[in-house]
DNA sequence: AGAAAGCGTGACCATGTAGTCATGTTTTTC
DNA sequence: GAAAAACATGACTACATGGTCACGCTTTCT
């Protein structure tokens, strides 16, 4: 039964950097080791990164934090850069895993009912996928427009594909008359800015109301000024 | 006739740091010399800003950028948290301006033809607003989700007010029985988000289409999804 | 006019940070 | 079991940055 008591294999951080010629046997000491490192040089940079900011969170911060010399946070990442990429990649692939998940289910569907199906199941997974770590969300809402530079590079990548992939399952219910006609990349980003600052809020504690009703409210008002009568 | 060639009062940067004892005559050299060379360092920071990232920009490079020594910058201002707030200055006080007015308008309209007028005319003034110094908008937009701390403090005091603004222009308009039954801090909230994220694109050339046709489908949008029927 | 305050400059100092490395230990591989 | 590779550590280097200051010049004020 050992599956049972493993970690979610979407919540477990990639490696970041490898062992050239030795990385050890999977299961082995080393492996172990690296992910044990890699995922508590992760958890303690995201604190820090939430009320200190990405670019001034120092490594010295990060590996204090961890309880590890600086000079292992070298040996399990390039850069600080390295470490971001690693702490977002769960959460990306649970998105890019959504996203494609709800292409697809748009790409079979025959009626309008299966169409909205798709577009409920997509908000579900991603309900699943913020749930999963809610910090990480809260660190993408705060740096996601920062400048494309340094330890930021990845998360405007993951902003990208939010933006794309909006845009592009938007004009998938345009084409199929499901929506008012406006143009698709303006609905989708509308939509997609107010569910964010809705989730910044309400990750800020900013919110006096339970998500389940917040949720339907705003699924009911983006139903109404976005879908087609 | 010297006043049609003044600056508009609200693109003026206020002074940042003044002198205890010898400020000088209004008008004279000091205060003359004083609003070229804050507004000289204003100016060179805020494309560092947008292109490094407000806490990663040094002292050293805007006094390059404006061509003076370092020893000036502080002369003219305590640190960089107070250059962000001269910065700000005109757009917060222009947004204030816009948000009072509306409070005010609402407050004395006695149809809903009148509470439209008033919210029309707020976002008139937004749009002038924004118009005045779009870059000052951009970097608002790009660091208002940061941690508030240091130099960012401003610009979080500024979103603050915009959220505050919004609920509560959204609760006035949501007692008059104008909007659907939803809570106004939501429909407030999700509001802004789709408005910030929609002039994030425009603001970064991401959206193929003019502005007013993009604003037409913004509020078209909005009504449709947030206004009583 | 002359004393006092403000201004402009860039060298300078103290501090903090990214990244390296020599050393000793553990794991892998054969 | 022995050689090679990986690992953990923290002192160390090289450099960048915030902030100061002494000095010479300009403006203000009386």
């Amino acid at each position: 039964m050992f599956f049972f008591t493993e970690t979610p294999l979407s919540r477990r951080y990639p490696p970041g950097k490898l062992p050239e010629q030795r990385p050890g046997p999977a299961g082995g000491a080393r492996a172990r080791n690296r992910q044990q490192r890699t995922a508590a040089l992760c958890d303690a940079a995201l604190p820090l990164f939430l009320s200190r900011g990405l670019e001034t969170t120092t490594v010295d911060a990060i590996t204090q934090g961890a309880g590890v010399a600086k000079g292992s946070f070298y040996r399990y990442f390039e850069d600080k850069e390295q470490l971001v990429a690693t702490l977002f990649a769960p959460f990306a692939e649970a998105l890019d895993a959504a996203l494609d998940g709800c292409a697809e289910a748009i790409e079979a569907a025959e009626g309008p009912a299966a169409l909205f199906g798709a577009y409920e199941a997509l908000a579900g997974d991603l309900a699943a996928a913020f749930t999963l770590n809610p910090e990480v969300v809260r660190l993408y809402l705060q740096e996601h427009r920062g400048p494309d530079e340094g330890a930021r590079r990845p998360i405007r990548t993951l902003a990208s594909r939010v933006r794309e992939g909006a845009i592009s399952l938007t004009e998938a219910a345009h084409a199929r008359a499901l929506l008012r006609p406006l143009p698709p990349a303006v609905t989708a980003l509308a939509v997609v800015g107010a569910v964010e600052a809705i989730l910044a809020a309400a990750l800020e504690g900013e919110l006096a109301f339970d998500p389940p009703s917040v949720i339907q409210s705003l699924v009911d008002m983006m139903l109404k000024g976005v879908a087609a009568d």
